[in-house]
RNA sequence: GGGCGCCUAGCUCAGUUGGUUAGAGCAUCUCGUUUACACCGAGAGGGUCAGGGGUUCGAAUCCCUUGGCGCCCACCA
């Protein structure tokens, strides 16, 4: 026998054992001619520990994965993990300088050596990242797992560069770059953060102009001053005029440009321009041909223009720089709190600053990626997919942010002054420079010294791993051989659907597209699912600076289990949206395991009274040995598998799970359950099964067959449980419930008049329940009712206990001649009065004025449609289908009309 | 500055083309230990669906507007 509570840390780590033995992870043990489903899991950093992140991420694939693979998909999800080259050779540097003292590892190892310690330390993470990975119950295939470092997905990344170089998509070129300083390499636009600070902004004294600035120290080589050409305050000054100016370290030349780059209403109106660490100024300059000037070293400290200062960080130098100036009598006005955006490294947090410098960029307006038939831009083909509708967003909102994003675009900076990553195979030998995936014959050449940015090669994830290692390493082979003959990419990509945190639509999920159609002219996927972030119970972000906020999967699954976080995590949530999880949420989840544990061994021990094996019950009893309450549940439960079948296949994930949540604990447990316990008079197969000495044995095959289908339709959600329980009620043939195909929706079991007499059951424990209390009958005490009805008689009387018990009825009659009774209190139902004869009768007129309300309102609603359906004007603008849905409409509601015509009746109107 | 989202019970949230009396979980209160489960059962209280206006026979749902909160993007010299 069962015991009584569920333990999932007892069982967890050797079921998920039972289904990697099995085979059922991979495709292979799939049906061969099932469509394929195929997944590429977004490979979580090989850093470090799973988080809640990769919790839901691994919850929500692993319900498509499961839901498909029981459908009968021929299905795939590929692990990995992603070698993250900022972030994981940051945290091995910090790691080294804490444990080992050395300051710089980089000068003192040298790459050789530092590449060697940190391939050593993400061997270690991806072990513990598998693990965890397990913990969730993630049915990937191991097989295929795969890693960004992979010698296969080195030559795809490889290959792209290569052949975009070729193509003209990829430069090499002087542009403004975001330089961290800090961590001494590029960033992308997308890796810099904004974030709001209050600093002095100064207003100085610039020859005959008064110019602006919160950064003096970028001030040094200004000699330019700009105007809008149509601010009438500066008229007097022309295009070209130049001027002397008394500036920081002494006289300058200076010259006026006029640009409309410049806005009249900020500030002055003027301002001077510092090319070289600006993007807009960039710009002005670029325009009018100025020249730039470095003024801050990669070092961020101040080069040798900035004369006396020269060598100070810029925090150091900014205050001495303001007195100096004003010493010179050129301050003019300072305000303190003056609240700008500073650019701040997302990777390392330090201060970014614009840089000039040559760098690697993909150019996002070249046309130069066929598709569809036509030379497109690749900014096109990222907007094309998604406006034909080829790729689908869930939700849908983030369509625009999509578009958004695309539409400010610009050339992504794609080389990274970093050593773990894969490096850029450019080579140089004086001005010559050589790109090719195999490094040039002859001597002489040095390879760049830069890495590629994680991104780039990480957008090729849903095809780099469906690549065939075998082939990737024949250099022989092109990459369009590759993919040719690669029998997985053939027969999975594109892959169906990717699922991701809408934090990362465009460090990812954009450049996925991009990279994927350019390099393999497909889409990389047909649906993005995006889940939100999960924040803590007061909305704020974890944080590792808070530990005490911290929700750590590792900690909750052996105290909650894994099916309890991944149902806390995904029923009542909606994609996209934020959510909050805190430990309350889990143990409620916890709990309905729980409940459908036990639920599950009130069945066991309901066979095992009755001495029957529940594996041995094959089939339903025939319909005629049904019970009402039978065909109810049964009814119930067709109704139950279209939703959550329809549910799943739309990835309304939360949907289909509340209804499997309150069909098992409300209707299952509550009622259904709750009735077996009853002396409930025996239905026809029990009579059968009474003569053969197996008392009630007729409600266990469908309490079986229930259970069953819930465990299946559960099993998605919470696969630990429901594969143990199954082990306890399959059938002896069937093997493990992975493998199991989805249950069909029966059409035969629907029975709407069942479902019916179930409703009117329980309204009728309600209705007397309402006349205790509005008569302020004590709860202990017993009354005596009569029930007069000639429909749903043979319910009614088979549940006459289970009324008594809930309604705490002494005597109850069935009366299908009574009359009503003087000192009663009686209620009508549709087809059931109820009558507790008891002195004066309930106040109805609340619930008669409410009736009133709607009859009218229905009575306008005909009269409206009659009116629109002759009108002209109707009929003329109106498709034909859309006559026959007010039609349909009509009919509902004409038979809406009359039920609550008979109520109104019933109360005596 | 541009865009997006949110405001529903004390708390956390569902609510799919507008349609019976707006739902759930937790919390609170009452009753109940009858042999699946106290990680339980049966109930109760608690909502002008942020405010205002409009469309409609009918609005939490669609439109406009005001307010509050949050996020994203751009960027201020």
């Amino acid at each position: 026998m069962l015991p009584k509570a569920y333990n999932p840390a007892a069982v967890e780590d050797a079921i998920y054992k039972r289904w990697e033995d099995s085979g059922a992870f991979t495709p292979e043990s799939c049906p061969a001619d099932g469509e394929p489903f195929t997944i590429a899991m977004p490979p979580p950093n090989a850093t470090g520990q799973l988080h809640l992140g990769h919790a839901v991420m691994l919850a929500l694939e692993d319900i498509f994965i499961r839901f498909q693979r029981m459908r009968g998909k021929k299905v795939l999800w590929v692990p990995g993990t992603d070698h993250a080259s900022i972030a994981t050779e940051a945290v091995v540097i910090r790691t080294i300088q804490k444990e080992e003292k050395i300051a710089d590892p980089r000068k003192t190892l040298g790459r050789e050596k530092l590449i060697e310690r940190i391939q050593k330390f993400v061997e270690e993470s991806r072990g513990t990242i598998r693990n965890q990975v397990r913990k969730m119950g993630a049915s990937c295939d191991w097989s295929r797992e795969r890693y960004t470092m992979d010698p296969a997905l080195a030559r795809t990344t490889n290959e792209v560069f290569v052949d975009m170089y070729k193509r003209g998509v990829i430069y090499r070129g002087h542009r403004m770059v975001n330089w961290d300083p800090k961590l001494q390499t590029t960033l992308s636009d997308d890796e810099v953060v904004y974030e709001t600070r209050t600093e002095p902004f100064y207003t100085f004294q610039y020859g005959p102009f008064q110019i602006s600035t919160s950064r003096p120290e970028t001030k040094f080589g200004d000699k330019y001053v700009v105007a809008h050409p149509e601010d009438e305050r500066y008229f007097k000054y022309k295009h070209g005029d130049t001027f002397e100016a008394e500036w920081i370290n002494g006289p300058v030349h200076a010259t006026v440009i006029k640009d409309t780059a410049v806005d009249p209403a900020f500030g002055t109106g003027v301002m001077t321009i510092t090319p070289w660490h600006d993007a807009v100024d960039f710009g002005i300059a670029e325009r009018h041909g100025l020249e730039k000037e470095q003024i801050i070293g990669f070092d961020g400290k101040l080069l040798s223009i900035a004369g006396e200062f020269s060598g100070m960080p810029i925090e150091k130098a900014r205050p001495l720089i303001v007195e100096k100036l004003q010493k010179k009598g050129l301050l003019v006005s300072t305000v303190e709190a003056h609240e700008h955006n500073v650019a701040i490294s997302s990777r390392g947090g330090g201060i970014v600053e614009p840089q000039i410098k040559e760098q690697w960029f993909v150019d996002v307006n070249k046309r130069a990626v066929d598709w569809k038939g036509k030379k497109m831009t690749i900014k096109e083909v990222m907007s094309d997919v998604v406006h034909s509708g080829d790729i689908v967003i869930i939700p849908e909102r983030f369509n625009k942010t999509y578009f958004h994003w695309i539409d400010h675009l610009r050339d992504w900076c794609i080389s990274r002054q970093i050593w773990w990553g894969h490096r850029i195979p450019a080579w140089y030998r004086g001005s010559e420079i050589y790109v090719g995936v195999q490094p040039p014959g002859d001597k002489g050449w040095e390879q760049d010294s830069d890495t590629l940015d994680t991104w780039f090669g990480v957008s090729q994830w849903t095809w780099s791993t469906l690549v065939d290692p075998k082939l990737a390493a024949d250099p022989a082979l092109s990459l369009s051989d590759i993919l040719e003959k690669s029998p997985d990419f053939k027969a999975f990509h594109p892959t169906s659907v990717m699922e991701t945190g809408y934090d990362i639509l465009f460090f990812w999920v954009a450049r996925m597209i991009l990279m994927t159609t350019y390099a393999t002219g497909q889409i990389p996927f047909k649906t993005v699912y995006l889940h939100g972030m999960i924040r803590t119970r007061d909305g704020k972000k974890m944080s590792k600076s808070h530990p005490e906020t911290m929700i750590d999967p590792l900690d909750i699954i052996p105290k909650y289990g894994a099916d309890a976080l991944r149902l806390s995590m995904i029923v009542g949530q909606s994609p996209g949206a934020d959510s909050r999880l805190y430990e309350e949420k889990i143990a409620g989840y916890r709990n309905f395991v729980n409940k459908l544990w036990n639920a599950s061994r009130f069945v066991l021990m309901q066979c095992e009274e009755a001495k029957v094996d529940p594996r041995m019950i094959t089939k339903l009893p025939k319909a005629s040995e049904l019970s009402l309450a039978d065909r109810a549940m049964l009814s119930k439960l067709q109704t139950v598998t279209k939703k959550v079948t329809d549910g799943l296949t739309e990835y309304r994930l939360s949907e289909a799970g509340d209804t499997l949540y309150s069909f098992v604990w409300d209707d299952f447990c509550d009622w259904y359950l709750e009735l077996r316990k009853e002396n409930a008079p025996p239905s026809p197969s029990a009579i059968v099964a009474d003569q053969e000495g197996l008392r009630r044995a007729g409600n266990l095959e469908v309490l079986t067959h229930t259970l069953r289908k819930i465990l299946q339709l559960l099993h998605p959600y919470c696969p630990f449980v429901t594969e143990e329980l199954w082990s306890h009620v399959k059938t002896t043939d069937s093997g493990l419930l992975i493998a199991k195909s989805w249950p069909e929706v029966k059409k035969e079991l629907v029975d709407a008049e069942a479902e019916e007499a179930f409703l009117q059951l329980t309204s009728v424990v309600q209705v007397i329940r309402k006349i205790r209390a509005d008569q302020g009958i004590p709860p202990g005490k017993e009354i005596a009712a009569i029930i007069h009805t000639k429909k749903w008689v043979e319910l009614l009387e088979s549940q006459e206990a289970h009324i008594r018990r809930l309604g705490k009825i002494g005597s109850l009659t069935f009366d299908t001649d009574a009359k009503p009774h003087k000192n009663a209190a009686s209620i009508f139902l549709p087809d059931i009065e109820v009558h507790v004869p008891l002195e004066g009768l309930i106040d109805t007129e609340a619930e008669r004025k409410k009736l009133q309300k709607e009859k009218d309102n229905l009575e306008r609603l005909v009269k409206s449609i009659e009116v629109k359906l002759q009108s002209a004007d109707f009929t003329a603008r109106a498709p034909e289908n859309v006559i026959a849905a007010e039609r349909g409409k009509l009919q509902i509601h004409t038979e809406k009309l009359r039920k609550i015509g008979e109520r109104l009746k019933a109360l005596g109107q």
